[in-house]
RNA sequence: CGGGGCGUGGCGCAGCCUGGUAGCGCACUACAAUGGGGUUGUAGGGGUCGGAGGUUCGAAUCCUCUCGCCCCGACCA
């Protein structure tokens, strides 16, 4: 491709809108526009980089033996009655009326559809199990799209779905899955992690995230040290950290604490780390109220806590009112001692001796509490975030964090919507069986922005060669005026696309800043570069976009020297 | 949904307080010079100042309504 018939639209100035590294690249290399809040246009050079992930992740699918077809996005709402969707999947899910009054959803995702087509396509066990998937756009409505497209209200997901006789073949076909992201994910030369995550919404049982790693990311993943455990935190599991039993050597002490209203202010009052208090915080329970018991330190949990035996979901923090009106005084002097309301009770604030917490009237804290002998623990849960230096759940190690961005996500559906919407198959026994499904999901248009916030510096993108728009750029130095130069040029671009090689040659009449900086900016990991001094030596220069330093190379040795390089 | 901010040419912004009929940089067009890291000069084109209503002799500027966009928050007492 001549940069003259391509469009290339780079800017110098970022867009006053983008936040975040790859928003503000993908916006200055003029990949993409945004359309309207959360909308926006792939531009020839963005859709270049698109195309070359859903062609690697449609590879992959096809070896994991799925099957490729296209749903449509505009889905009735019939279907979405069925499964209690309609109702259930909030605001997010964009509704609309045709002419004649009937009403439709732009597709979210498509388990109603894919379950529709199964119930009506497959009939037999003989057909299973069967993978099936797409890649094509959804719409979610977004309480606030961020970040361009890493989260957008449009977007394009290669979505998959199995439909399997037994439980059994759903774990096989699950790992087969598993497996087949990892290849995806290996092949686009990213650096991710499979953790175990919470099935959310979607609903299931077993449930996998794969993270692209970056520090923007806003995920957090703990992962042992010395096993290969890994969760999202949300799901973490927590351990008490000691397990020996705690034995108090102070006796209960009251302190006037005045204008101590947050945990940091007590610390200072009192002079004690925050590890050494505990914090009460009050939510709303089925019945009335019910108090969650925390190290000063810790944080809540909240997709544990809500999961929890009489705690309400959604999880809701009692109001000041609430509280004043149970316990008698307000947030800030709440303590475990005396609180006339019931309180689970995490595990590392179980383990506390001789700790620190309001006293349940205003501007006074004690000190010195003990479980057991000052107040009852009757009820111990798991109900905090890990943090950096817990143990790892599984034994081995202890936990270290780090920042992702989700790029994929599969779940194991079992039958919520094979059951609610009568997909069956007749088994070998004659009988009906309704079939367990697994879902597969991969953010395609995530993963362009996932990739340039893992790999770009201050100069623009830095494209890791399965996704760049060109493999190759070629600059001419001065090609106006020198016809040695221009015929060099165009002899090896003539050359190179023989040889295969998707190269951007770059004929503008600019001057060679304005391409140095253009090809670093839009990220091509290799450049060429022809000029009177190589010529008259008989050598090109090379240089890779994530390397320093240049390289002279035979005229007459370039095309093997790339291809070398592109097959590393 | 709550709070904050912003809408002026394709992009980044000034002008608004104190009303007098729109400007700068980048980008774009033409010509010339330059020619290995966003070069320079000259000459151009492009904006009913988000929209509607109002005040006024006169509104980008003041008032009212409205639409759109961005950021923060919506758990740590």
């Amino acid at each position: 491709m001549k940069v003259s018939q391509f469009h290339l639209a780079t800017t110098r100035e970022t867009p006053a809108e983008a936040e975040i590294s790859s928003h503000q690249l993908m916006l200055r290399c003029g990949m993409i526009r945004k359309l309207t809040s959360g909308i926006y246009v792939w531009s020839p050079l963005g859709l270049r980089v698109l195309r070359k992930v859903e062609n690697i992740v449609r590879e992959e699918m096809n070896r994991a033996g799925a099957l490729e077809m296209l749903m449509p996005s505009v889905q009735p709402a019939e279907l979405w009655h069925e499964t209690g969707r309609w109702d259930q999947f909030g605001p997010q899910l964009l509704k609309m009326k045709d002419r004649s009054g009937r009403e439709y959803a732009f597709g979210p995702t498509h388990e109603e559809v894919i379950t529709d087509w199964a119930r009506h396509e497959l009939k037999s066990y003989k057909q299973l199990p069967a993978t099936f998937y797409q890649i094509q756009t959804k719409f979610r409505d977004e309480i606030r799209p961020r970040f361009g497209v890493m989260r957008s209200r449009e977007f394009i997901m290669k979505d998959a779905y199995s439909f399997h006789i037994d439980d059994e073949s759903l774990q096989q076909t699950y790992e087969v899955m598993h497996a087949a992201y990892s290849a995806i994910f290996t092949r686009l030369k990213l650096k991710f992690r499979a953790v175990d995550a919470d099935s959310g919404a979607i609903g299931g049982s077993q449930s996998h995230e794969f993270h692209v790693l970056a520090d923007s990311g806003e995920d957090l993943i703990a992962y042992s040290d010395e096993s290969g455990y890994a969760a999202n935190t949300e799901m973490a599991e927590a351990l008490a950290g000691i397990d020996t039993a705690p034995i108090a050597s102070e006796s209960i002490q009251k302190h006037a604490t005045p204008g101590c209203h947050t945990i940091g202010d007590v610390c200072k009052a009192l002079e004690v780390t925050a590890e050494r208090t505990v914090k009460t915080l009050v939510v709303e329970a089925e019945e009335g109220l019910i108090a969650l018991v925390l190290r000063g330190d810790h944080s809540l949990n909240e997709l544990k806590a809500e999961k929890l035996e009489g705690v309400k979901t959604p999880l809701q923090l009692a109001d000041e009112d609430q509280i004043k009106a149970a316990v008698g005084c307000g947030t800030g002097s709440l303590g475990p001692v005396g609180l006339p309301i019931p309180m689970i009770i995490d595990r590392s604030a179980a383990v506390l001796a001789d700790f620190i917490g309001g006293a349940n009237e205003k501007g006074f804290h004690n000190s010195g509490i003990n479980w057991g002998r000052d107040v009852a623990a009757d009820r111990i849960e798991d109900i905090r975030h890990v943090v950096a230096g817990d143990p790892s759940p599984d034994g081995k190690g202890t936990l270290s964090l780090l920042r992702g961005i989700e790029v994929g996500h599969i779940f194991q559906l079992g039958s919520k919507y094979s059951e609610s919407m009568n997909a069956v198959v007749l088994g070998e026994d004659g009988k009906a069986h309704v079939m367990p499904m697994g879902c597969y999901g991969i953010g395609i248009t995530r993963i362009v922005a996932a990739a340039i916030e893992q790999n770009h510096d201050d100069r623009g993108v830095i494209w890791p060669l399965p996704l760049a728009p060109f493999q190759v750029a070629l600059l001419p130095m001065n090609m106006k005026k020198s016809l040695r130069v221009r015929e060099a040029t165009e002899a090896l671009y003539t050359e190179l696309q023989d040889a295969g090689i998707d190269v951007l040659f770059d004929d503008r009449p600019v001057r060679p800043g304005v391409m140095f900086n253009d090809m670093e900016l839009i990220g091509i990991p290799h450049r060429i570069v022809v000029g009177e001094r190589g010529i008259d030596a008989g050598e090109v220069e090379y240089r890779a976009r994530n390397e320093s330093d240049n390289i002279q190379v035979p005229m007459a040795e370039i095309v093997d020297y790339l291809k070398k390089r592109l097959n590393n």
